[in-house]
DNA sequence: GTCGATTCCTGCAGGCATAAAGTTTCTTTC
DNA sequence: GAAAGAAACTTTATGCCTGCAGGAATCGAC
């Protein structure tokens, strides 16, 4: 039995537990920030975004099943959002004439100019949570990472 | 016919924006098998779980406000999941003979015998998600992540 | 003491996430 | 071609999470 310091993250155990944890709390606290800026200086949300830049490097749009794929999310989910954004006029959707189930959903032109503001913020944010993180240390990190992505697929 | 397999994250961008997709890709893939398993396993989730692991930590039991600091999520959140887990008998909360605005959780011995269940599942379903990532990256990627989330406090 | 500010917690509305069930539209099979 | 099956999407039920409003208790400055 350990005993640990309430409210700090497990500093003793095994290996595999301590880089879960520690990778979880860093996804969490950048995401909890970049939520906070979304919402405060833009009124909209991280999902939303994420939507939007994944129709950006679409030109030809995306059917629902592919968007929920490459956001890891549900299929039922995305409906919801993508509803919303197309309320706000930011995406527009149509009937595949090839498979009248799929629709397709793209970035409007207005979609498209908003998501290059939104995207230019965000990326401000990011390189700014970074800041303090050598480039070195980066450059390692996302070997790492892209590692970690490929063993655990 | 794709320049970008869907499923797949930004193969090009700047180096900060790619670490930052990598690791939230990381974090949602694992978490995401974790919450499945719990729920199919033990009909429960990760947040009870988590607040049970905090518990489990803390022999004296906590405070609302020091669960939802230790948690990194929002104070009026933790009393939902703090009462269910009431309600199932594996915490109890009494008010603090100190200071009467707070409330001190802590687990019952049933919860403490649930919890070991739960962490033991917990820590397999880790291991085996890092199965095949060596460990002598793990302690590299370990090693990363602490000096990451240090310099982005 | 007592008034005001602060702290701790709970309640509530809104948004995102999942799984599971239900619809509509292909596709396959005979 | 018609029925069985598969696929794409929506709907529904449930749960987590945040921000904010509000009540109760405490603390501080008179």
């Amino acid at each position: 039995m350990e005993k640990t310091i309430p409210g700090s993250t497990a500093p003793s155990g095994t290996l595999d537990l301590r880089v879960w944890v520690r990778l979880l709390d860093c996804a969490k606290i950048i995401e909890k920030r970049l939520r906070r800026n979304f919402e405060d200086q833009f009124s909209t949300t991280l999902p939303r975004f994420d939507i939007l830049a994944t129709l950006d490097r679409a030109p030809d749009g995306l059917r629902m099943g592919e968007l929920s794929r490459a956001l890891l999310v549900s299929n039922g989910n995305v409906t919801a959002i993508v509803r919303q954004l197309q309320e706000q006029g930011l995406v527009s959707s149509y009937t595949d004439p090839e498979d009248a189930r799929s629709a397709i959903v793209s970035l409007t032109p207005n979609g498209r100019v908003q998501f290059a503001v939104l995207a230019e913020a965000h990326h401000g944010w990011v390189r700014e949570a970074l800041a303090d993180f050598p480039e070195d240390s980066q450059r390692q990190l996302l070997t790492l990472l892209t590692q970690l992505k490929t063993s655990i697929l």
